[in-house]
DNA sequence: ATTCTGACAGCAA
DNA sequence: TTTGCTGCCAGAA
């Protein structure tokens, strides 16, 4: 609070990062979540956009467990190589196969419902 | 200031 | 059923 910034006026991307930090370990969530949560469904393309900036970030921001509404890791290739987004996740307890999160939805972790 | 992109999601054919 | 196209928002060039 001393912060002249407060924390709802901080820019998108912030906003983004705060909630992907959140997400607990063996859990994922997609791209729309997030942005539902964040008050704007349709700005989940916003939400990836977000994540590709996630590395200018001081903090370690688990981007890997953020996919898309399919379960599919569409972000994988911008983990350096295309396996790193599915090892941590697999490291995590999360079963990929062919790219997809098996069991998404029962992995599935909804902001907008676990934060409120 | 204007234009383009982008790790999506929803709807149409 | 699958595939493709549009819409959407905010930042970067």
């Amino acid at each position: 609070m001393t912060r002249g910034k407060k924390s709802n006026n901080e820019s998108f991307f912030e906003r983004v990062y705060d909630v992907t930090k959140l997400i607990p370990t063996g859990r994922v969530t997609s791209y729309g979540a997030i942005a539902n949560y964040l008050g704007s469904r349709q700005s989940a393309r916003m939400v990836g956009w977000a994540l590709n900036s996630c590395h200018t970030r001081p903090d370690f921001i688990p981007a890997h467990r953020v996919v898309n509404r399919t379960g599919l890791l569409s972000g994988k290739h911008h983990f350096g190589n295309s396996t790193t987004m599915q090892q941590l996740l697999e490291n995590e307890g999360i079963v990929i196969e062919d790219d997809i999160v098996v069991d998404f939805k029962d992995k599935f972790w909804d902001p907008a419902k676990e934060l409120r």
